[in-house]
Parts: structure tokens; sequence; C-alpha cells
DNA sequence: GAGAATTTGTCGTGCACCTGACAAAAGCCG
DNA sequence: CGGCTTTTGTCAGGTGCACGACAAATTCTC
């Protein structure tokens, strides 16, 4: 899956190719709204009748289970769409969104939004493929759900991270978000302790470096190369 | 997630709600071609660049590791569209495409595709239709594999087969599709023989039961209601 | 900048489940 | 219908890692 990709994915906005018209037509139609840190901004009992584009800041989307554990599945960054769920015929959201920083959202009704997408076709293709990429998100998430070992789960969620949400410097890639132990386990299905014992045998082969909770991947390939070794059972250094 | 789901998906074909104008300008571009069962229709390596519609039949999408154990996604059934990933601007498709029984496809060039789409932007709210259903399904996936206990991901997994290829006889949920034991742990990341015992268990508390390698959920709100009381912890009956 | 709250680091204990191995059963094919 | 292949059933050994507990460090709040 992650072969063939970028070490950073390349930013797509919903705008994008689309002609003025059709911005100034979302923008007639849509609410602004922001959000501070930590504030929730649609739970799964509301109805699923908006849609929500981030303009500004990043936006955490994750599932709270019966008992109370957290799934959390990407994080949004500027430029993207979300709650489209609800195209597809839920008439709920199910999942939660939370702005993990200062955000701003626009937001548009499902209905306005649909016949937007009608008058202008080049949105409705853009929309096609910001969801193509969650998919593939979701697919690449799935994947190393299934292959059991934790540290290559977690590695390979890093690696997931600085392509959604990564900076590059030089070689470097920075991820700008603040994620605590327990969200990165959050991820991976795993817990905060096996996260932080992982996470500390990155560090010690130098594969990633934490400086005040931001994480830091000088050599991605590395990281990759360590995954892909990893057939061969792991070993701890 | 599942909470407000029926216990059947509402089918939903590429072409609902579109006009025949639209229905002629696909078929007058797409190529049919028909597969026997366990044929592959494509691979990661493939050039993305086709879009496939399944008529009849049924497709397996999965993933191969480097190790070689698969991930398998999802299964397509008559309606569906596949290989969409392509449009989210990936050069190759990045998973498996395998017929599991004999299936009629049509397949038509990305660039027809998105000229289709664009002339008629119904067809687009389709795809979008779909590909979020394909998002929630993802979603699914991921929230289960993160809850770790293997029993109630089994079970999880049956039902969302159920939600995807499942055939309703008044209460009783069919699953037509004859999967193995080895392919359920493969969609749930867990070994053939854990996944025999989960089955056996499931059978002796007539949750489900198995004839021929047909899998049948005599009562879905029963074994939904199993994996919302796996809250406390399983107990092996 | 002090105190509260959250996050991190680290250790045992226990058990779910992966792995390997092998026999029985079922499905497949000429 | 016979032989071959694939799938199923079951058992024993070993282990990765979840979980609870608690101290140290960091971050948030006023």
């Amino acid at each position: 899956m992650t072969c063939d990709a970028p070490w950073y994915w390349e930013k797509f906005d919903f705008f994008d190719e689309a002609d003025d018209a059709a911005r100034r037509a979302f923008f007639d139609e849509a609410n602004r709204a922001a959000y501070r840190r930590n504030e929730t901004i649609f739970m799964p009992t509301d109805p699923a009748n908006r849609i929500f584009y981030l303009r500004s800041g990043m936006v955490k989307i994750y599932h709270l289970s019966a008992r109370g554990d957290p799934t959390i599945f990407w994080f949004c960054v500027p430029g993207d769409l979300f709650g489209a769920g609800g195209l597809s015929g839920s008439l709920q959201q199910s999942v939660y969104g939370q702005a993990t920083e200062s955000s701003v959202i626009y937001t548009i009704s499902r209905s306005a939004f649909e016949s937007l997408l009608k008058r202008h076709p080049q949105l409705a293709l853009n929309v096609i493929r910001l969801m193509g990429a969650r998919l593939r998100l979701a697919c690449d998430s799935m994947t190393d759900l299934v292959s059991q070992l934790t540290n290559v789960r977690l590695a390979r969620a890093l690696l997931r991270l600085a392509y959604n949400c990564g900076l590059r410097h030089g070689d470097r890639v920075v991820l700008r978000i603040r994620i605590t132990h327990e969200e990165l386990a959050n991820m991976i299905g795993s817990s905060r302790q096996t996260v932080n014992e992982a996470l500390r045998d990155l560090c010690a082969c130098n594969l990633i470096e934490i400086k005040r909770r931001i994480i830091t991947i000088p050599a991605p390939e590395r990281l990759q190369a360590l995954i892909d070794t990893a057939l061969d059972r792991n070993e701890r250094h």
C-alpha cells in the first residue's frame, strides 16, 4: 500500500482545480465557525445533515465504543472535508469530530452541498478524490491492525501520520501534532504502556526523536526499512 | 457505528437515481469481461487507470503483505464500483481484486469515467455514496480490530458480512458467501485455529449455524447483544 | 510561578492467542 | 467412484502484551 507513496501526501484541497465560481458558490452558502483546542465539533448522535470544510487547524475523527475506549481514525488537515459520511445515506454521524487545536471550519447543509456538486462537477470529483485518499488511509490502517506485532504497527502508524500531517524539513519529517502515547495506542489498538516501550526502542535506534511531545522522523526510509525487515520476527535491539 | 444501521444494507447500485442517458453513456464506453471463480481481476502492480463495475458475482478486495499474509478488506456485490481508489490520484492499484465466484464486470478507463461523471453529476453523487459506504465499512473494521477480544471481533465481522452480502429470510440472514476459517482470520487479524474455536462457541450458543460452509445468522440482534454485553469481559460458556 | 491535572516511565502478573503439528472430514477432478 | 487437495478440528507449548499500580515528569490553569 505504502510502497508507491511519497514521504508526504500531496496535499489536496477541496477547491483545487475548481473555478472561482464554484468556490464562491460554496462560501456564499457556508457558515463559518471557530473552535478551540479540544472542542467537540460533532457527535455520533448529531444528524448527518451538514458537511464540514476545514480552513485551518486540525480535527481528530474518532469513535467511542460502548465500553468507552476510543478508536482514532485519522486527523483532518486544512483543505479536507469531513462529516461527508452523511453523503452515503446515513442519517446520523457515527463518529466524533474534535478540534485538536484552534480551527476554523465552514459548514454547509447536505442538500445545498449536493446541489452545489451537481452544478460544479469538478467539486464532485474533488470529493471523490478526498474520499479515495481517506479510504486508502483506512485500508492502510486495517492492514497494520491485522499485522500483530505492536512495534511494527506503531512504526507504520507514525509513517501514516507523517503522510497525513507531517512537515518536511529536508529529509526530516516533523509531525505537527501533539499526540499522547494514549492516543497512539488508540490508533493502533494497543495499550499506553506498550506504546511507551515501543517508542523508547524507536528512540534508542534513532529512528525517531521526541521533544516536547513533538515527534520527528529523521529518516523516513530507515523507519520503512525497519517495517519491511520485521518480516523475520521482532528482535529487541 | 453499527447502532443505527438495519440488518441488511440498503443495496445501492451505481446507476440508481440516474437517468437512462447516463446508463447508456457508461455502457457505450465500457468493456464487458467475465471471470471465473478464483480468477484475479487486478493486482497491486497494475496501473490504476480503469474503473470496474460489478454486474454479477462477487469480488474480494484484499492486500498481501511482504510476509505473504493477506488482509481482506471487503467483498463487492453487484452494483458496486471498485478499483476506484485510482480516482484519488494514485497511479497504481494497491490491492488485489479477485472473483470469488463467476462474475461479470464492466470496465471503463479512468479518463472516460471522469468525463462521464462531469456530464452526469448524479453518477458522481452515486460514486460518493458508494465510497462513503465503503469508508464506513472500513471504519467499522478498524473499530473492531482495535477491540482485542477475538470472539467479539469475529462476531462483528460476521455482522458486517451480513450487511455486506447477507440475504434475509424472515429474521434469518444467510451469508451468501462460501468463506473459509482462514479467510475469516484474515479479515479480523487472527489465526485459523482461534477462529475455529470461536466459531464453535458461537454455534454452541445457537448464535450462528454453519452448513456446508454457508453461515446463517438466525437472530442478528442476539449476536449484536452478545457483542454489546462483551463489555464485561468474555466468558467461555 | 504555584498547584492541579495530565502525561510519562517502569515493573510484575496473568492470560489470550499465535505457532506448529497432525488426524479427520469435506470438496474437487478426472 | 477413487485419489488428491483443501479445509476443519483439536491439543500442547511459549509469549506478546494488556492491565493494575505507582512514582516522576511535564503541562495546563489561574
